[in-house]
DNA sequence: CGCGCTTTAGTTATAATATAACATCTTTGA
DNA sequence: TCAAAGATGTTATATTATAACTAAAGCGCG
């Protein structure tokens, strides 16, 4: 597996990321639209998170029409509610999910300097959140982990 | 110690607060000035997240000048520098911080239901947090845990 | 097919959160 | 006491998000 942080065939990301989600959609019943596809295609247009403002700037480059924040943001809710990508509550940004399907809460590590965000899906982060829950009584519903910091790239470039 | 979803003498809670960062400010040499510590006292006014524009209406009812945004948002940065409070950005809100003095990430259990926020040190997590950024070989800078859903009261209220 | 229902998208307006830029006042220390 | 630094006031505006209503498209059933 590739990492974000190295150069690589990028379409491929894309592509993948769209043929599952067509899959998954279809699976689940869940209609995936043209727009909504598009915006989905824009969150995965790199491995940044995107803005919901900079995809209706882009929106408005490549397409006809000229869409409206509440186009966006119902096409953002619809692939939040799939699954297919998150929102990143720290930045006011969204990114698309690298594995979609399984309802999940993931950790993301979000560059400050070339701001590459990596989700990963760590057992034991997993296990101390559930067990801290466990331990207050407290039951969650959500859980949003955003470490922001300096990934490896560009540590050594500050070297 | 009285968990914050007792009921319990909360004029404690907040003139324990204030007279901490009397002393840290003191101790540091930094100005506690009647706005802030105002502000700081309208953030501990309850155990629940407090955004910038209530603390706005707080100050409009309480003082005799009007504050705009600006006063307000520098009051919280000022606090936020001294480690008197933090952000939640899942909810663009602020809470104290009831162990200021030292640096720390805090783990935040929000309850959905009736918005108590408790701030936890749990050792698994951030162990685990620091181990996997190292596994990554990330360097972590901030880190942002908020964790959404019920807390106990809440649920034993809803049986 | 065609009718009606449901879902999606368009449109307009505005709410909620946050900051830039510059003016003024206050504190502090030499 | 005065100059510099720091805090607050003020005005305007940027950024993010949603409410409310309208129009169009897809879909299921007779």
């Amino acid at each position: 597996m590739t990492s974000v942080y190295q150069t690589h065939d990028h379409h491929h990301c894309i592509s993948e990321a769209l043929q599952e989600a067509r899959t998954l959609c279809q699976r689940s019943g869940a209609r995936l639209t043209h727009l909504r596809e598009k915006v989905l295609e824009l969150v995965w247009q790199s491995h940044r998170p995107i803005g919901a403002y900079d995809i209706l700037a882009e929106l408005a480059k490549q397409e006809e029409r000229v869409a409206q924040p509440p186009t966006v943001y119902r096409a953002l809710d619809f692939l939040m509610e799939q699954g297919l990508i998150h929102r990143l509550s720290s930045l006011n940004a969204f990114i698309g999910c690298p594995h979609p399907g399984k309802k999940h809460n993931g950790c993301f590590l979000i560059c400050q300097n070339c701001r590459v965000t990596q989700e990963i899906e760590h057992q034991a982060i997993n296990q101390s959140i559930a067990s801290c829950a466990t331990d207050q009584g407290f039951k969650i519903t959500d859980a949003a982990i955003e470490l922001t910091g300096l990934c490896s790239n560009c540590q050594e470039a500050q070297e």
